[in-house]
DNA sequence: TTCGACATCACCGTTTTCAGTTAGTCTAAA
DNA sequence: TTTAGACTAACTGAAAACGGTGATGTCGAA
């Protein structure tokens, strides 16, 4: 029987390696690799194939909607289950739209991965239950997420990133400026660009960002 | 033979459900209970008893320390382990102090929580490599982290916490006057009280804070 | 009953953030 | 070669944050 090969990337070993004991279990899963961060899950993919990839989003360097935006250039691409502590709406609906074929959170229970590995792996999607109410709520209207300009994830440039860093050791915009041998007025246009790249009102969120998408 | 009970608090099943499936193949260790935060393990253990306490720290409600300080009260108390995904050194002497047994990042492999567990309930200690590293660093004064004044986990008030949430929400100091109904200046002074009490410089230590500790 | 913790409010002055706009240089891609 | 994006920088003005200090009333524990 053909087992399917499923590739596991998330930058907590245990979680991997408990998800791994689970999978072994099963008869029809095998796991073919494993990686930690986005970097590594790239490279892998780059000299092997597997059906399905358990993404996780939130890694350091490289993020997984910065995989899954690697892929997209690739003719052969495996089926993404996205597992994530964050289940916001602007996630899930990103994540869709570069190509995931499901999605669960982290509060799942063990069996569900099994279930949703079967299911990419046979064509269909899946969604764990709580994040299909979710899409159910916003679809109706019921939902409170609908700011659409706001997103989950926006490509920033390199000196953005470090400005953010340093933001986030909650460095004042003069203290960055000197570090990083810039103007202060330069630092206050890197931060204002910043906070309207990510939809953001103030600091407050660009911190928010920066931890949930590992810069800090 | 009897067998090491263990107890597993974590907000994510799917890490509960993995580190289970690791745990069952041993012979020797027994899977007892387990809880999803805080507030469920103190109310498991008023009932029950473990050998071991796997113990995440960041967890919605009542989080880990806030466990492990409910426990000192009590007279029997289990053999903790904190697996967390931070490893500071403050966060590591804190636990420390109210009496941690070991201490694994969620970096670590699965194995390691295995001889954790054995460990622990033999009487002995158990620290992860890179947690050893960390330590010897600290003492040898080799670390960065040598600021005895900033601690990872203080005491809130509630209304304290409220406000902390309301800040994590990106509102201003005058917005979260309007929505509590009090006046700019009490919000003013439980913002400096906060900073303060955190030990940080500014609004993006305490949305690091609030983060770290579930708060937002 | 006294004490301390908490929540409330006020006044002060300084510093920083935030918003909007404009603009020069440089590099790499079309 | 034009064009687009990135990085740099400046200016202005309003709004907000930050730091320090002092004061009031309430409540529960010692």
């Amino acid at each position: 029987m053909k087992k399917i090969k499923v590739h596991i990337a998330d930058d907590h070993k245990i979680l991997i390696d408990g998800i791994s004991a689970v999978l072994k279990i099963q008869e029809d899963i095998e796991i073919v690799g494993c990686s930690l961060d986005g970097a590594q899950t790239i490279e892998w993919f780059e000299e092997n194939t597997a059906d399905v990839l358990v993404l996780d989003i939130s890694m350091p360097n490289v993020n997984g909607i910065e995989v899954m935006q690697s892929f997209q250039k690739k003719r052969v691409i495996p089926n993404i289950i996205i597992l994530s502590s964050y289940d916001e709406m602007k996630l899930i609906r990103e994540v869709l739209k570069i190509g995931a074929k499901g999605f669960l959170t982290k509060k799942c229970a063990g069996e569900h991965i099994v279930e949703a590995i079967r299911s990419v792996n046979s064509g269909k999607q899946y969604f764990s239950e709580s994040i299909q109410k979710k899409m159910v709520d916003f679809l109706s209207g019921a939902g409170e997420e609908n700011n659409p300009e706001s997103t989950f994830f926006s490509p920033l440039t390199e000196r953005e990133k470090e400005v953010l860093k340093l933001i986030g050791n909650e460095l004042s915009t003069k203290e960055i400026a000197e570090k990083l041998f810039i103007s202060v007025n330069t630092v206050e246009t890197h931060r204002k660009k910043l906070m309207k790249k990510l939809g953001v009102k103030n600091v407050v969120g660009l911190v928010i960002y920066a931890m949930k998408n590992r810069i800090i």
